[in-house]
DNA sequence: AGGCGAACATACTCTTCGGTATGTCGTCAA
DNA sequence: TTGACGACATACCGAAGAGTATGTTCGCCT
């Protein structure tokens, strides 16, 4: 009657499952206010009855997309920042690697992703509210995972002296902002290697001790 | 009854400047859709009326404000890109310093500016769209200026071998990035400097042709 | 001294959209 | 076979909000 498990994390059941894609891209397409129900059940070919049968309300669509989004992110980077047999700064090459490639292949949930930690308020419902709240947690979790690589890179003199978690923001920021500009529609494999391959450069070498 | 010049560039009317700066404000808060024409007015003590007195539409508050925003940016950083007494790595690190600092001082409007331009479609009136257009030719232009000075730095040796237009994607990301976390409420003008310096540090070293 | 228009406020309209209530169809267990 | 339930579609309601039509006030020009 409270708390029940909406907006659940990993795997969307089933039925979930398309409703969330046709979401994500009808947010992606028009931001979240501006998206009508309407919209996501068209984007699906279906009505409004599909989407009220799985979820209670819109913001619980929004906010299931969000934290799958998430998720995504945190699954992938965790197994890289724990990887002890690679240098810190192999470590956070990868780690922004991994970062940029699913800006791109996953863009229309991170799109939705990095729009959500972005709002303040998300109507009026407490319970709805709590769950944003949660989905900046785990930001700041992610976030978090991130400084400590780059602590250990800077206690290894490899690294500026930086305020660490400071420093997660210029970095993250250039990373998260590919879902906005980045075209999921054109570019091949390749392609998109060879961006994250930039990014990752560009990235480490930002921080890098300068040459003497 | 075409064209007239609604959403002036330059000096915005007397009357006009407070509704700017309010619907700044709203609609940083809320986002465009979500911001209520109502939300605008109280926001400056006023009632709807008063907005409509000086603008036809929400979307050409809107605008206005983007167009300023954008504005300001290139009147900031045309002048540092064609000093020729720099060379480009300095003219690129006091460009990007600038533009962080906007990010944080105009924040309000910086940051419904930035909103604007991952936009595609505004409402169904063709000026309207076509107004977003050009916001997005002046965004172009403004990232030429950057591709610019960075052609110049690949040239001269002292950045790495870079597609210069690509490059101006992470490097404008991490610093419009600034808008949506920086409180402009906190932080008084040496805090803003710090963060600017680091900025610029991170970014033009992330440009910089590596050690050897 | 009077009227005219700029600068608003107030009252109203009309559409759009989130949410709900109800109907329909198929499937599977008893 | 039937009836119960999941998986939707359809019809409907109420609120909110963009835009408009109509005041109202106050300076300024003649």
């Amino acid at each position: 009657m409270t708390a029940d498990d909406e907006t659940t994390a990993r795997p969307p059941a089933p039925g979930r499952r398309d409703i969330l894609e046709a979401a994500a891209t009808a947010f992606t397409r028009n931001g979240y206010a501006a998206t009508t129900i309407d919209d996501i059940a068209r984007e699906m070919g279906a009505t409004k009855g599909r989407v009220y049968h799985y979820y209670r309300a819109k913001a619980d669509v929004f906010l299931d997309i969000v934290t799958t989004g998430m998720q995504e992110l945190i699954d992938g980077i965790e197994p890289i920042a724990g990887n002890a047999g690679l240098d810190p700064a192999s470590r956070l090459w990868r780690m922004a690697h991994h970062h940029a490639g699913l800006m791109m292949t996953r863009n229309s949930f991170q799109r939705v992703a990095m729009r959500a930690v972005e709002m303040r308020r998300l109507g009026e419902a407490p319970a709805q509210q709590q769950a944003l709240e949660t989905v900046i947690a785990m930001r700041d979790r992610y976030e978090q995972i991130f400084a400590d690589v780059i602590d250990e890179g800077r206690k290894a003199g490899v690294f500026r002296e930086v305020d660490s978690r400071l420093a997660t923001k210029p970095l993250l920021g250039a990373l998260n902002w590919i879902s906005l500009w980045y075209d999921p529609q054109r570019g091949d494999y390749n392609t998109r290697q060879r961006l994250a391959d930039e990014y990752a450069d560009f990235i480490v070498g930002g921080l890098r001790r300068s040459p003497r």
